[in-house]
DNA sequence: GTGTGGATTATCT
DNA sequence: GATAATCCACACC
């Protein structure tokens, strides 16, 4: 379970960054249309998504964005989470510095691309190693476990449309929260689905043990 | 508040 | 050559 803990970065001149994870998206492996494994696709850029549970894996997009995922699969086991919003908690001063254009503090990380840019991500962090990282890592302390009933979920964003897999409830965030990238459609979870479908969204975006850091 | 279109390039077909 | 897990500015309500 990633939603509640806190993505940290340390940069070379020492200054820390970080903010706790508001929202996610679970791309899940070589079945998932919208998966850039789908299908055991295996190129030089998805390369990382191959490696095991904590490696991160950065791809760039659109001609000038980054996005960053958390890969949570053992290794060749193509499955990761996408990272979509954080609420900014240390370094805002950087932060605004480098998201010229954010009105708001809450809109420094409120999208993919926007963390990326506000937490200093680029190729530079595509594999880095999430657990042993000195620069890069998460922090799940017990007191960010979010009760179930705090989270929302919908279908992914921006993945086109026509199949199961767009349909899919596999994006996830803390309800109502100020930092999401896009509103959740209904701000609630259907009772006959909840049980089922929130279990499902602890399995796909747990990395592994509970503990320091994320593995 | 909502909706539209432009920016800009790695990657794969 | 088409596509893309996006963001932003601007127009309009």
């Amino acid at each position: 379970m990633l939603l509640g803990c806190t993505l940290v970065r340390v940069l070379a001149d020492g200054v820390r960054l970080s903010g706790v994870i508001v929202e996610t998206e679970a791309y899940v492996g070589v079945r998932d249309r919208a998966c850039h494994s789908f299908g055991g696709r295996r190129t030089p850029r998805n390369e990382v998504m191959y490696a095991r549970a904590g490696a991160f894996y950065v791809y760039f997009t659109y001609g000038m964005h980054f996005c960053c995922n958390v890969v949570c699969g053992e290794a060749d086991e193509p499955v990761a989470v996408l990272l979509r919003a954080l609420e900014p908690t240390e370094g805002l001063e950087a932060m605004r510095a480098r998201r010229t254009g954010a009105r708001r503090d809450r809109d420094l990380c409120s999208g993919p691309a926007k963390l990326c840019q506000a937490m200093a991500i680029d190729r530079e962090q595509n594999g880095v190693d999430l657990v042993t990282s000195a620069d890069l890592w998460i922090e799940c302390p017990m007191a960010a476990v979010v009760g179930t009933g705090s989270i929302v979920r919908g279908p992914r964003i921006g993945i086109g449309s026509g199949n199961v897999w767009t349909r899919r409830l596999l994006r996830f965030g803390l309800r109502g929260h100020p930092c999401l990238s896009v509103p959740f459609p209904r701000e609630g979870v259907r009772k006959s689905e909840s049980t089922r479908q929130v279990l499902g969204a602890r399995a796909s975006t747990r990395t592994g043990e509970g503990g320091g850091r994320v593995r």
